[in-house]
DNA sequence: AATGAGCGA
């Protein structure tokens, strides 16, 4: 930080250059443009040759910026006595601030923190933390990714086909794994079932215009266009899932064959998603 | 013709 409030970044990215003292020198000052689009730089350079520091003085005609941009009041107000913090500092150099804020970083499993737990064997950092409901142990894997998903009981429960009451949290059986009704608020991003494949879409069709277009047939959880990653433009194709299978395929029987932007929209059931 | 991104109990 004492450096630098010394020696702003701009200086030492070009002083980086060795033997280039110039940052030594008195710094570059320029006046004007005035009324008549005069400006003036006086600058002082260091002569290799004769090892002398020589004093250069530019005088320029600035006319595009005086006639087409700068007002005359605007030039006038230039010659106004400076105040303030600028009568005293160069302005400019005060443009670029240091911030003194001090940022406190978190880090996952920093030490100390109470994550950190000593029954849990250390594998990488921030492994510890991954608890694998299937396994039911903090270890080295996600749900998602666990070696034992085959043997486990169904655990997503989806929208279409929600726990029956007599599997809800109430009587349990003993001993087995009961999941807890999703919440509302799950349900909408949980289910991928839902989900329809657009095709031949026009390069100019982004998501906003899928949820448009397929939104009045019920509530969307997602729409997406595949992108390509470089150019950024659409790949022509696309996926929306729907809250309620009956409105994906409501959509389907419709909007499957319809004219939209001038193509033809090829809509079918999505192929899930692979890993 | 073509089957998506990234997040984390």
């Amino acid at each position: 930080m004492a450096a630098a409030t010394k020696m702003r970044w701009g200086e030492l990215d070009e002083n980086d250059d060795d033997g280039d003292l110039s940052f030594l020198l008195p710094p570059l000052v320029v006046t004007g443009p005035d009324e008549n689009g005069i400006k003036k730089t006086v600058e002082y350079r260091f002569d290799e040759e004769t090892g002398k520091t020589v004093k250069v003085t530019t005088t320029t005609r600035v006319r595009e910026v005086a006639r087409t941009r700068v007002t005359k009041r605007a030039i006038e107000r230039r010659g106004w006595a400076k105040f303030g913090d600028a009568a005293h500092i160069d302005a400019g150099a005060r443009l670029t601030m240091v911030s003194t804020e001090e940022i406190v970083l978190e880090r996952p499993s920093a030490p100390g923190s109470k994550t950190e737990d000593p029954l849990v064997p250390k594998l990488d950092r921030g492994a510890a933390l991954m608890l694998c409901r299937i396994c039911g142990v903090k270890g080295n894997h996600w749900t998602s990714k666990c070696p034992n998903k085959d043997l486990a009981p169904q655990l997503d429960a989806l929208v279409d086909r929600p726990p029956t009451p007599d599997t809800g949290n109430g009587g349990s059986r003993q001993g087995k794994y009961v999941p807890p009704k999703p919440k509302e608020s799950d349900m909408r991003r949980r289910n991928d079932e839902n989900s329809v494949r657009v095709s031949n879409l026009s390069e100019d069709t982004h998501e906003d215009d899928l949820r448009e277009l397929f939104g009045s047939f019920g509530p969307l959880t997602r729409a997406y266009v595949s992108l390509d990653h470089r150019t950024g433009e659409s790949r022509g194709f696309g996926f929306v899932s729907f809250v309620y299978r009956e409105h994906a395929e409501k959509a389907i029987a419709k909007l499957n064959g319809y004219g939209y932007d001038n193509l033809i929209l090829h809509v079918e059931w999505a192929a899930p998603r692979p890993n």
